[in-house]
RNA sequence: GCGGAUGUGGUGGAAUUGGUAGACACGCCAGAUUUAGGUUCUGGUGCCUUCGGGCGUGGGAGUUCAAGUCUCCCCAUCCGCACCA
């Protein structure tokens, strides 16, 4: 064997071994447990990114580690190649998005290549091809059969320069990004999906997947299920003509008599009617659209209203209210009207007191008395005040008193409402799914029918700032007799919300999806960054429970477990420019300076030596030029040594900082491994492993090795904390290393504890185990070895160290028999001379023996 | 603003069920080998110390024989907020 670790050689040959072997290839086989390994395909920018390899990472050392456990394994990957930046390439570059995407594809296909993850590339599409996409439109247009599809109103970011519709990122500080122009909130018709009718089940199921628990709670929150009540207020208009009762959802029908006013959206009809003849008020209408559509940025900004005139009746009291217009009331969320209680709302507490309205209590604190309103509203629940009838009603009593009065009157009702608002998938953009729908010239929407899909995105095009190219081009859209197609196409959510099925049966072009679906489904493990934790992943579980009321798929949810790998962080280093901005620089073209005890001090540019910044470490990206590019690191250390540092700096959850000299350590350990490997079989032939002929090292080694095992299994198989599995062998290594003993026997312990190393370590170093394995002398490659077991006999002890403490403090280590009982331990604790002297003149209070772990003395 | 997380040596992190804080690695220090440098190997390394011990897990309080872990308050940072993917 080569006693000198080449990384290149040998990951070279392992590639070409799994490549013409076809290894990875997975084949549908019903007597066979499957496992289904996904992680979310990427967006194909140009490069990987550390993100990446960090993602990929562990979705390969956990397929390698079940295809070991053997468990028929799928692992697939594919393009999410849709989007914004191939546009915005486009136009930069003059090259068609098409071309720019697929370029991108094969630049990052070989990438993957090169870190040997075991993908069945079989299985690989773009979301962009034709052959994707169209079953995407077709199971549209069945959509809209089925009524889960409706077209209205919304909100949408207007450049009013550019003449475009802008993405909420495109959105900065308020104005369009090209042309820093205002952006103004514009009305126009879009399409939607019905998400909302599934609302319930979306919530509910969540108690079905194994997820993390935060995820869950993110999502529960963001459907936002509530109990609350709807109800109405006559409206007495200015010139105190009726106008059509105002519709208002409140959570707090407790506080209901201490409404002091009532506020509507802009885009209310009570505000547009009230507005007419108001010049002021149509002004301030008017600034109300100003800005951009995000609901942080709405939230944040400053709250601002108007009288309208307009008087409401209080349902229960007959007591009229002003009627105000609210910046941040919004049409589209509920009826666009709120009820305002000021002394039990913040948020109504502050705009009331910027405008001067009453402010009222009508719940108790704590100790029964009217709250000091004074510095803010008493949002508590408590005992009713103030109101009449239902005083002394607890928050449950009042609502009930409340509802049942409303709805004797026919002024409200109880109702559930969720928070989740339906799904608007049409984008006014051109490097989408087209939306499969036409227009007659009597103002027909006709969905497409099945033999005029699929709806192909013309490959040739001029992108420019101004808007979607295919609104321009009547070739795409214009359909003679006076019929035009639609030129808005999908929310690029919509493709990933359902490639995962996709890949169970990529190569069918007479259906979206069939049984193989069934077999491979649900995915088991699905791993991405925990950004994704509520859109992507909702609409997913959305599609999914479409999909399954099709017929096309049999569970209920897509993913299993989930798995949510945090982000990879690195130093920041920048110089100050003239301007004032900030000049960014690589952390690869600079050199840290550090202190005697390695502290880093300072900075310097290694081109010209001259100091630089240190900006703090942040999440890796092109603004703060502190990416890493993965592709130097594979050039220099090979592919493992990569694989190996991200899965050890770090557990997956965690954010994890990019360290050069974290990596060369992988890399150190990679040769040690290899080395020691190498010594190993040139010291002898041992022989066959004699458990109950050992000695005291070598029962020892024994030992360590097992335990290894057991930990290493733990955490790969369970814990998902692949950094701690690595630690464990790291420590049995070190073992080994120390480990001097060439007898036959002493080689048979020192053979199995190496073979646990090679083992344990394939799912995260593929190439270079492959390799040892063979030296190892083993004909079947080590991705097909079966995963180690633990030998319970090896882990025995023949006697264990417990801590004694007094008072808590940690003064003596005591060696006992493991079965030794607890008097025999407290005899042996306080036989201890440390222990004596702490103990001494003092009474014994209590002793406290934790079997296995400690024994406490509390004296006084 | 709302929802969700995170905070431990000089650094990344470990401590899985309330039970020895700092595994493993990086860095640093000393030594050996080689020596142009690097590599490799051995040992040391939380802070303070009168060498008995004391202190120590973002800050402050509390529960407990025992708290990084549980409870309450506060601070800082990160992720998401529906048209970035």
């Amino acid at each position: 064997m080569d006693a000198q670790y080449n990384p290149f050689e040998i990951e070279r040959d392992a590639q070409q071994f799994w490549d013409t072997n076809q290894c990875f290839k997975a084949v549908e086989d019903t007597s066979r447990e499957k496992f289904y390994c996904l992680s979310m395909f990427p967006y194909p920018s140009g490069k990987l990114h550390m993100g990446h390899v960090r993602n990929y990472t562990i979705g390969d050392v956990v397929s390698r580690f079940q295809r070991m456990q053997g468990r028929n394994v799928m692992q697939p990957m594919g393009w999410d190649a849709f989007g914004m930046p191939a546009e915005n390439a486009a136009i930069q570059n003059q090259v068609p998005p098409a071309k720019w995407t697929y370029d991108n594809i094969a630049y990052m296909r070989r990438q993957l290549k090169a870190l040997g993850f075991a993908y069945d590339w079989s299985r690989e599409f773009a979301t962009c091809d034709s052959d994707y996409y169209r079953w995407e439109q077709w199971f549209f247009t069945k959509l809209v059969e089925k009524g889960l599809v409706y077209k209205k109103m919304a909100t949408v970011n207007w450049d009013p320069v550019d003449q475009t519709v802008l993405a909420n990122e495109q959105v900065i500080d308020g104005r369009g990004w090209r042309s820093g122009a205002l952006v103004v909130r514009k009305e126009i018709p879009l399409w939607f999906l019905k998400i909302t009718d599934y609302a319930e089940e979306l919530l509910a199921d969540l108690d079905k997947v194994e997820w993390p628990e935060q995820v869950k709670t993110m999502q529960r929150n963001w459907i936002g299920k509530s109990k609350g009540i709807e109800l109405a207020f006559d409206i007495a208009g200015k010139a105190g003509e009726p106008l059509e009762p105002l519709r208002v959802y409140t959570t707090r029908p407790d506080t209901l008599m201490g409404v002091t006013y009532v506020a509507v959206a802009a885009g209310h009809p009570l505000a547009r009617q009230a507005a007419e003849d108001d010049s002021e008020l149509a002004a301030f209408v008017a600034e109300c659209a100003r800005g951009g559509t995000s609901e942080a940025e709405l939230a944040v900004m400053e709250k601002k209203g108007m009288p309208t005139g307009h008087r409401a009746v209080h349902p229960l009291t007959g007591r009229e209210v002003p009627v105000y217009v609210a910046n941040f009331v919004l049409m589209e969320y509920g009826t666009g009207a709120v009820m305002a209680v000021p002394g039990h709302d913040q948020r109504d507490w502050e705009f009331a007191t910027k405008y001067g309205l009453p402010i009222e209590p009508v719940i108790a604190d704590a100790q029964g008395q009217a709250p000091d309103l004074s510095q803010g509203a008493y949002i508590e629940y408590g005992t009713l005040i103030n109101s009449g009838e239902f005083d002394g009603l607890d928050f449950q009593a009042a609502f009930d008193a409340i509802a049942a009065r409303l709805e004797q009157q026919g002024h409200g009702e109880v109702k559930t409402n969720f928070r989740l608002r339906d799904w608007g998938v049409a984008r006014q953009r051109y490097w989408g799914a087209p939306i499969p729908v036409k227009y007659g010239p009597e103002g027909q929407t006709v969905p497409l029918t099945d033999d005029e899909l699929p709806v192909e995105l013309p490959m040739e095009v001029t992108v420019d700032a101004s808007g979607s190219p295919l609104k321009k081009m009547p070739a795409f859209s214009d359909l003679g007799d006076g019929w035009v197609r639609e030129t808005d196409t999908f929310d690029t959510f919509m493709e990933s919300s359902w490639y995962y099925a996709r890949f169970a049966c990529a190569d069918n072009h007479e259906a979206m999806l069939d049984e193989r679906a069934d077999y491979w489904l649900p995915v088991d493990l699905y791993i991405g960054g925990i950004e994704h934790a509520i859109l992507h992943l909702l609409y997913a579980r959305f599609f999914h429970k479409l999909m399954r009321d099709f017929g096309l798929v049999k569970s209920d949810e897509p993913f299993q477990q989930l798995l949510t790998q945090g982000m990879v962080i690195a130093e920041t280093f920048y110089r100050l420019t003239e301007n004032g901005g900030k000049q960014w620089f690589n952390p690869a073209d600079v050199e840290v300076k550090r202190d005697d005890k390695g502290r880093p001090v300072s900075a310097v540019l290694i081109s010209d030596g001259q100091p630089v910044e240190m900006g703090g470490i942040e999440k890796m990206s092109k603004s703060k030029n502190n990416g890493v590019d993965p592709q130097a690191m594979i050039d220099r250390f090979g592919a493992d040594t990569v694989r190996l540092f991200m899965m050890f700096a770090a557990p997956p959850e965690q954010s994890l900082e990019w360290s050069d000299s974290g990596v060369e350590g992988a890399n150190r350990f990679l040769k040690r491994l290899w080395r020691l490997a190498a010594e190993h079989l040139s010291a002898g032939e041992p022989s066959a492993l004699d458990a109950e002929s050992l000695d005291a090292a070598q029962r020892d080694l024994r030992r360590k090795t097992h335990e290894t095992i057991r930990k290493a299994s733990d955490d790969i198989g369970r814990r998902t904390t692949f950094n701690t599995a690595i630690a464990a062998v790291m420590e049995l290594t070190n073992a080994l290393s120390k480990f001097d003993d060439a007898s036959p026997h002493g080689l048979a312990v020192a053979r199995e504890a190496i073979e646990a190393c090679v083992l344990l370590l394939a799912p995260i170093v593929p190439h270079a185990c492959h390799a040892l394995w063979r030296e190892l002398g083993h004909v079947e490659p080590v991705i097909d070895a079966p995963w180690p077991t633990v030998d319970e006999a090896a882990l025995a002890r023949d006697s264990i160290e417990l801590v004694v403490q007094v008072n808590g403090k940690l003064r003596a280590r005591i060696e006992v028999d493991p079965n030794a009982d607890k008097d025999s331990i407290e005899a042996e604790a306080f036989a201890a001379e440390n222990v004596q002297r702490h103990t001494e003149g003092k009474t014994v209070r209590k002793v406290v023996v934790v079997p296995g772990k400690l024994v406490n003395i509390v004296v006084a």
